[in-house]
This record gives C-alpha cells, structure tokens and sequence, in this order.
DNA sequence: CGATAGCCTT
C-alpha cells in the first residue's frame, strides 16, 4: 500500500481536485483510517463531507490536532453546517475543548454571520483571554453591530481583561454613526495607557474613525505621527478627505504621496476616483483610469464600479456603459451605479430598459438604492406616470425593501411633476413617515413649476419650519410668490431671512480646462483673468438680450433696485464658469460644475449663450446633469 | 504554541 504522502499532495489539497484526485483522497481515507491526523490533513482545502461522514459513522475519539485542522477548514471554506457538525462532535463526545479551540469556534460562526451561536460559544466559554475576547468584539464590528461592540467592549475592560493592539483596532472600526466620535474619543485617551499608542494598525483605525466624523484635521495629524506608512493607512486618508467632500485636498495628498513613491492599491483607486467623480475632474479620471490599466490590477468590481460613476459624474455615460458591459460578474452596485448614471442625466427610457434587464437577465436581486435610482430617473426623466406604477408594483410586491424617506420624496417628485399637486400633498399627509425638508423642497418645486402658489404656500412654510437656516430654500418660495405677482409676500419673505440671520452656503462653480480646475465663487475677485473673464460675461449678457433673454432679477433677495440685481446676477459663479469656457476652450463642449442648484437666470443664461455662441454646454449642479444644446436642456426646465 | 486587527463603489 502506498503512503499518502507519495501523492501529489498539491493536487490531493486543491479545491477544485483535478480528474481522480477525488478518488485519491478516497483510497487515502479507506487505508489510513482511523488515523483521524492522516484524514483531517487530507481535507486541507477540500471538501470537508468525508472526513465528516467517517467521523460520525466511527465516532473516533478525536485529538485537539483533528478538530483544530476540521475547523480551520471550516472557517477557510466559512462551511457552517460542517462546522456545526464538528462543534456538536465536541459536545456528544464530552470534550472539553480549551480556550484556543472554543476561540476559533467563535471566529467560525462569526465568518458564516451566525452571531447568535458565536456569542453562545462566548458565553458557555469557562474562561476568556484577550483573543476570545477580541474575536466576539470583533463579530459585532464586522456585522455592523456596533453598539453591540461597544458594549461588550466595556464589559471586557470591567471584567479586568486587557485589550491588546488587536482589540483597539477592531473597536474604533465600530465607533461610527451618531456616538461613535464620541466613543472613540474615549478610547483614544485611554490608549495612552498601553504602550502601543502609535502603533501603525491602531492609529490608522485611529485616524480612519476622526476622519469618518468630519475631524479631517486631527486625522491629519495622526497620520502624520504614524511610526511608518503603508497602503491602507495612506489610502485612510484620502478616502478620508473624499468622504467629506474635500476633494482637492485628497487629491494634494495623493499626489504627494504618489510623488513619495507610495505603493498604492486598489483601493486608493476607489478612493481617489470618488475625489475625481466630486470635483468631475475628466482628464485626471482618465489619467487614473490608464494607470489602473498599466498596473494591470487583477479584476476587481468595486474598481469598475467606481469607475462607472465617475465617468457618469464627469458626463461621459458611454464610457460607463462601456465599462459595466465589460464586468462579467456584476454585482448589485455596479447596475446601481449604471441606473444612478442614466437618471443623473435624466435618461428615464434607459433607466426603465436596464431596470428590465437587471429583473429579467442577471440574477442580481435588486435593492432599496435600485429602487430609488429607478424612481429617481423616471422623474428626472419625464416619465412620471411610468415612476408611479413601478413604485405601486413594488409598493404591491414588498419584496422586502427598506422604503426610506429617499422613497418617498421621489414620489413626492413623480406627483409633482406630473402636475398632480393635490395628489402629491394628500400623499405626504397619509405617508407613514415624517415628511422632511426633502419632500416638503420637492413640492414646492413642483408647485413653482405649476405655478401653484396656494400649495406653494403650504409647502413653503413647512419647509422654512424645518430648516429655516437653508437661504435656497427663501429664494425659491420667493420666486413662486414672485411670478405670481404676490409681492406683498415676497417682502415678508425678504424680512423674514433677515430676521433669522440664514447663512447661506456658498454658491461655488469649476470648470477643468487642460487638467487644471478652475473654481470660481459669486462675483470673484480671485482668477488671475478676472477682469478678462467679467467683460466676457458682460458681453455675452448685452448679446443674447439681443435675442430675449431677460434677468430673472425676482432671483435676487437683496434689498436693491433692479440695476444691482442684475449685476449680483451677473456675478453668479456659474457664470464666471462658462464665460471662462468660452474664452478658454475653443469650439470644445464646455463642462461646468456647481456646488449648488443652479439658479433659474442661470439655467436660461446657459439656454440663450448655447444658442447665440453655438456651443453645446452641459452643467452638472448637485442633483444632476443640465445638457443644453441649441437653446433645449435635456431637464425639460424642471429640475 | 495557536485563535483576534486597519482602507473601498451605487
């Protein structure tokens, strides 16, 4: 007889054996038997029924060694049931398996996303050690429980156990969310107790944590007191700042680093192109884009996914399509991403066909963002009536999604647009949640839209109810009141922002020519071309008047006659943008972006200058896509 | 002895 080490032992351990290998383990499993080290060996990576099987039918005494190599199996294969069957082994035979085995039986259920038995394991254990300890802590965090986390952490440190590097790590990964800065606060004060304080792990989960909340300067400043670099720290913090919209800054940084000679991975990738999507950054995307090729990165969907986005963010969806026909296995957020992208620039036919091919042909079960991204384009896509039956079929179907106020604000926006205004009011009466500033917003656009001024009314002072600190929010119900000839109204309205001292954000415009960005704000003094660039506005304002534009000066809140109102106008960011494009780009498409809605004298600026200068422009604000060709917006002038 | 850890897309 031959020993089983005369085997291939390679091909004997693969996990897709080769032709005969199969039989290989057999004859390795009816020879050796019972020596239950040969037979657990023999499993390594392979499927794990027949070592079981024998188990059970001989029920073999086994050794620590044997169940030690079953379950790391199980927990490389995440085989739930098999491990079940290990663990219940354990018990039938009255073994008392020590700390170490009970430990990974934790770590198995954790990984099969069965808490409830990992924290049975737990609680049964006689005794706990750190890891114990920090693998429980561990399950919570990785499954979102981070409450659950917290909690158990508290009560590992009453219990006088001491956390390690690894525990300190795992439970900043849980403070997120309302508490977690927080939290993690404390944990950060009570790490200068333990001599890894700057451990290269823990203070990047460190700085990950400040980042997520918003602190991206204390972020920065751990990160540069790390003991040393590496990619997923460095990685930390970009998406850090990409997180929070500052993207130019995450952008510095990546350069630097790049320049520093960092190693980046795929995941630095992801984050920077979600930078790149922000800033709608083109040349750099495609830049990244290239370098990911080059790098010949293995396959990776998160990857691709970012990749159709930003190229939807940056205007170029055939590009996107491009590339998720490409990913041969596509997962639920690479059609969301697609669906997002058609919606974005109000392509409501193409939302409709690719949400019937998710359905009928890829096996992808849709989620709540599908819907919403569905629901989304059908309104910016001029087919309420469409929008509305899809939601009564999922509304009908409850297939389990999460409806979310998201959900219902896009109704809100399905009703308005269609005109159904009494309907969309009746709708957010009888709706089970709280309407918010979004469905309130979203009828009173519809209602400008329609000029509907008594509904408007409604809309308008529940809106300022809930966020009277919100300026674009005055200037909208201002408008209604104003095309309706309510100027009584929109005097109120006036004094009343300057009652509630609102803060307005900065309108904030861009446009990226020859790999540089170009930002402008309202009436900006700061472009090195500035006088250039306000005589170019100026002229284009005196030309196309010559055609019928007119200056929305209703737009204006300021208390000024009408002269300085339309030069306010005239300063808009948006503006400055596109005058900049025409001087700088000839003939080429000019691409603005803005921070902010775009103004209604804006948007019909933008209408008379595509026309009158022949250029097509596309404006992307911070809801969607404006392409203007010829006088026309693909919004339809809703938006 | 071993078992426990940080970054990401819609």
């Amino acid at each position: 007889m031959m020993p089983y080490y005369k085997f291939n032992l390679s091909s004997v351990i693969s996990r897709k054996p080769f032709f005969g290998a199969l039989r290989i383990r057999r004859l390795a499993l009816s020879s050796l038997a019972p020596n239950w080290t040969y037979l657990t060996t023999l499993c390594l990576n392979g499927p794990l029924n027949e070592a079981l099987l024998e188990m059970a039918k001989q029920g073999l005494e086994m050794k620590f060694k044997d169940y030690d190599t079953l379950l790391n199996q199980c927990v490389k294969q995440r085989a739930y049931r098999e491990g079940q069957r290990v663990h219940s082994h354990m018990i039938k035979t009255h073994y008392e398996p020590p700390v170490y085995l009970r430990t990974r039986l934790i770590v198995l259920y954790v990984k099969c996303d069965c808490l409830m038995d990992a924290r049975y394991v737990f609680d049964e254990m006689p005794e706990r050690n750190v890891v114990s300890w920090t693998a429980m802590v561990s399950g919570y965090a990785q499954n979102g429980h981070c409450l659950k986390a917290l909690d158990l952490f508290v009560e590992m440190l009453r219990e006088g156990a001491e956390p390690n590097e690894f525990t300190f790590t795992t439970i900043l990964r849980s403070c997120i969310g309302k508490y977690g800065l927080f939290h993690g606060m404390q944990i950060h004060s009570l790490l200068v107790k333990y001599p890894f304080g700057s451990h290269l792990f823990v203070g990047s989960s460190l700085l990950d944590m400040y980042a997520k909340a918003g602190r991206t300067q204390e972020a920065l400043i751990i990160f540069e007191g790390l003991p040393e670099r590496d990619v997923v720290s460095c990685t930390s913090i970009i998406s850090g700042f990409a997180q929070q919209g500052l993207n130019e800054e995450a952008l510095v940084i990546f350069r630097k680093l790049q320049i520093e000679g960092m190693n980046f991975n795929y995941v630095t990738y992801v984050s920077i192109l979600t930078a790149l999507s922000g800033l709608a950054a083109i040349e750099l995307g495609r830049q990244v884009h290239g370098h990911v090729l080059r790098l010949e990165l293995p396959f990776f969907v998160v990857l691709q996914n970012s990749l159709i986005d930003m190229y939807s963010k940056c205007g170029h969806l055939d590009y996107s399509r491009r590339i998720f026909n490409s990913i041969p296995e596509k997962t639920i957020v690479s059609w969301n991403a697609m669906l997002v992208g058609y919606s974005r620039h109000g392509m409501g036919k193409e939302v409709v066909e690719l949400y019937d091919l998710l359905k009928e042909v890829s096996g992808v079960r849709p989620n709540n963002v599908t819907v919403l991204a569905v629901l989304s384009g059908c309104s910016h896509g001029g087919m309420e009536l469409k929008g509305l039956e899809i939601f009564d079929e999922i509304f009908s179907e409850d297939d389990g999604f999460e409806l979310t106020i998201e959900h219902y604000a896009c109704v809100v926006d399905l009703l308005g647009r269609s005109g159904q205004l009494d309907r969309a009011l009746q709708f957010i009466k009888q709706m089970p949640l709280e309407p918010n500033a979004a469905i309130w917003g979203s009828l009173l656009g519809a209602c400008r839209f329609h000029q509907n001024a008594s509904i408007g009314k409604i809309a308008g002072n529940r809106l300022l109810g809930i966020e009277p600190e919100n300026a674009g929010n005055y200037v909208v119900l201002a408008n209604l009141y104003a095309s309706a000839g309510r100027w009584e109204e929109v005097r109120s309205i006036r004094e009343m922002m300057k009652r509630k001292s609102v803060v307005k954000v900065p309108g904030k415009s861009w446009i990226e020519v020859d790999q540089t960005l170009h930002t402008f704000l309202a009436s900006d003094q700061a472009h090195p071309r500035k006088e250039e660039i306000l005589q170019k506005v100026r002229d284009m304002s005196v030309r196309i008047k010559g055609v019928g534009y007119v200056p929305a000066v209703s737009c204006v809140l300021h208390d000024v006659d009408d002269e300085q109102k339309e030069k306010l106008l005239l300063g808009h960011s948006e503006k400055l943008a596109l005058a900049f494009g025409l001087i700088a780009s000839q003939g080429k498409p000019i691409r603005v972006i803005k921070n902010l809605r775009i103004c209604v004298d804006c948007h019909n600026f933008a209408k008379f200058v595509s026309q009158v200068y022949s250029r097509e422009v596309t404006l992307r604000d911070n809801v969607r896509f404006h392409h203007i060709v010829d006088g026309e917006c693909s919004c339809g002038d809703y938006w």
